[in-house]
DNA sequence: TGCATGTTTTGCATATTTTGCGAAATAACA
DNA sequence: TGTTATTTCGCAAAATATGCAAAACATGCA
């Protein structure tokens, strides 16, 4: 196996603890991370004691720890990126006339994950681009707007994974979606309907970011089959939005 | 200094990045935890390549970096005190007729947590015990409810932290604190009126939890000067729903 | 109560990883 | 281009983690 330091390995057991399999034993732990089990307990009771893990049921099953929570916190009031985007961000919610949520997304990974969101008051729907959950880099269209930010080099580095994403799918074009990102760089903006979730329109834009190599977008969600009236209203005001962002971006950079 | 494995130091380097200090040089960090400024690049480098730590402008700066948001949906959508008692916490800010915040808190080192909250639709009110934010141990209801559930032994071993964070203030009564913890204990619930925030009035009960060792309370932050009578009306609901909570808790502790 | 089973911790020798240092490479910038 | 600040690298020494087997602990049940 590659080499591996304490943060790769820290990360490797974090990593177990998934949305879909949250709940793990040492016993199951130690051959996922293929450790003997007596290592298991040791590195299982470090992030134990640094409340990174949390002992459930007589300390059978391990689950992620209340540092977690107070990390999170740390981050929602201290990111750059976070902090600038989010009074922007509402006021788009408010000014958009339609029900809505309004999404800061990255690249993370070999996905796209939200990182913040705003919804608009009173809207119900929810969406699959949810703060915290990497999602699909071919599909939707904050998405397909960071792809068509990348550099060709980059780009080529994740035709792989478009690929797999893409298996089993009806026949995936890797020229037309290379074409598709060409105009969506060119346009200034992506849309998509129902891509992502039945009855759901979503709009995203590029954007700027203080952070080094970070591609992200901001993007809207509309619910409630809205009409092309709507959805160009929305759109200017995504693209006036980012701009507002984008320039305290600058703003902070120039700062420093 | 103590005995350290790299889950402990790991930790050390995660807790540097505070709301307070949210930013950190490599220079710095190194300084901060006493190592090489190799060791401290190397480490950073480890924490980035995992998604906790961020690169920010050339990577001269680092941030808490977005594994932690990751992190943060699965133990939301995971935790089983957090699953279990959201609905009923839900449902409480729901029938409460007046303004108010609903706070899941558990005790996290030397401090008492809030590790869900729910606001009642249309309640503007702001609260410091907020999601992720550690709060002291001897002021507000939700942390008096946890203290008072504590055994002897344990309550004991956390008088020099109380002391500490009395310091300053006027004269702190050991022996009156423990005498009102009693109380609280006998009554089973805690009211403190504007002690945390001005214009806040807390109630908080216990909570049994399917945590080894953990120590839990459910409270509720009334905004806007409530009236005794509605106190009690919240009062009561708050036994009703903590009682809840507790069946579902031990339900799910007899399903294993 | 005591036995049988399953779980967690510990001591120890060994292997691996981390560390600090100085040097080299790289980037930033006037 | 030269100058300085930042970051990476190679290396030997020091510190830690690892697996194993044995021991301690807990649990459930007759």
């Amino acid at each position: 196996m590659a080499a591996m330091n304490r943060a790769d390995r820290l990360h490797l057991i974090l990593r177990l603890f998934t949305a879909e399999k949250p709940l793990w034993t040492v016993e199951e732990a130690a051959a996922a991370l293929n450790v003997s089990l007596s290592t298991a307990y040791r590195q299982f009771g470090a992030l134990v004691r640094s409340g990174l893990l949390d002992a459930v049921e007589g300390a059978r099953v391990y689950v992620l720890g209340p540092a977690v929570i107070e990390l999170d916190r740390n981050i929602r009031l201290s990111d750059p990126l976070i902090t600038i985007a989010t009074p922007a961000m509402k006021w788009l919610a408010d000014q958009a006339q339609i029900p809505c949520t309004v999404l800061l997304c990255r690249l993370y990974r070999d996905r796209v994950m939200c990182i913040h969101q705003e919804e608009r008051a009173g809207s119900a729907g929810s969406v699959s681009y949810e703060r915290g959950r990497p999602m699909p880099l071919s599909q939707g269209a904050p998405s397909r707007t960071i792809l068509a930010q990348l550099p060709a080099r980059r780009l080529s580095g994740l035709m792989p994974i478009l690929q797999s994403e893409a298996a089993g799918n009806e026949a995936f074009q890797p020229e037309e979606f290379r074409a598709e990102l060409g105009r969506i760089r060119k346009q200034g903006y992506s849309i998509t309907r129902g891509e992502v979730d039945p009855g759901v329109v979503g709009v995203a834009v590029p954007l700027m970011t203080p952070l080094k190599g970070i591609v992200a977008s901001l993007g809207v969600a509309c619910f409630g089959a809205p009409d092309d009236i709507g959805m160009i209203r929305v759109r200017a005001l995504l693209v006036a939005t980012a701009e507002t962002i984008n320039g305290s971006v600058q703003q902070l950079s120039a700062d420093r």
